[in-house]
DNA sequence: CTAATTCCTCTAGTGACTAGAGGAGCAAGC
DNA sequence: GCTTGCTCCTCTAGTCACTAGAGGAATTAG
């Protein structure tokens, strides 16, 4: 095993890009490595394993955020896991959600689609579809979220 | 029915937020509304119907450009649907692949906290299959993608 | 007439990067 | 030694679709 790594070794190793990796640097995610005597960065074996962790979590969906605590976690394990259990259990219940908001939104995009007539605008499906909201069991409007002005579009569910 | 009304009710009819609105009116999604005398917007019938269908799109999750483009289907009906079709096509083929990954997503995290043992740190199954990317079916890292740099993280499918 | 609410413009911030400018280090071949 | 080409450095600014807040003006209710 090596014990230094440039910059794009780690980036090939790992998956993350180059300058994923120096912004992971900058938010403090991830340390500042030594730097060689030509001011490059020289990453050891720790930092690999991080930066593969970072990766992992990441094509997980996890935030930035969950990640920071997710290793802080790892860097003491004497601690109890139930913090670690929750982040994963919130996400899960997110990622949930999502695919529940996701299906409902794909049943309506098939609707939409298959109702087509494939001739000119006046009377596409589409186009009617999105034009009157009635016609969908999406709800929403005033009067149903109470105050705090949920956003609840689909790309952040 | 009313011909004029503020901003706020038009936030209130269609569920769009107020600065939205006018984040809308600046990027050229929503036309500029005429003025009262106190320099207040006043938005007609159309404006109302044009928000709506911009709100419906967007609870779908479409872009703000694909937006653009079936507001202006939408404006010379005579044109071919296709467009539109397209449009819906592509966005449902989207969502498909991102209900599938996330799917993939729901049971690895189903795996972690099933495993998690609610002891401490060390050994947690929630850190340890986020530390060991080999036990898990997700699959990366270099000569795979071929030359184009797909980030393939799990919050942009 | 006052107080509360709504509205105005403007700037800056969010998350998680990505893109590009402009320059310097470094290895290999000639 | 010199050039070529790659990788690396820092820095700024841009992405998307908003959101937050300052500071002030207009409208409405009582």
């Amino acid at each position: 095993m090596k014990g230094h790594f440039s910059i794009g070794e780690a980036a090939r190793a790992s998956g993350v890009k180059v300058p994923t990796i120096r912004y992971y640097e900058e938010i403090g995610l991830l340390p500042s490595p030594p730097r060689t005597e030509g001011g490059r960065r020289s990453y050891g074996a720790e930092d690999m394993r991080r930066l593969a962790f970072i990766r992992h979590a990441r094509e997980l969906g996890f935030e930035i955020d969950a990640i920071r605590t997710l290793l802080q976690l790892q860097d003491n394990p004497n601690q109890s896991c139930a913090a670690a259990d929750a982040i994963a259990r919130d996400h899960l219940v997110a990622v949930e959600r999502r695919i529940a908001s996701l299906t409902a939104l794909q049943a309506e995009l098939m609707r939409m689609v298959e109702g087509c007539s494939h001739g000119h605008v006046a009377g596409c499906r589409v186009i009617e579809i999105l034009a009157d909201h009635g016609e969908c069991r999406h709800h929403h409007g005033p009067a149903e979220t109470t105050a705090g002005s949920a956003p609840a579009f689909a790309d952040r569910l």
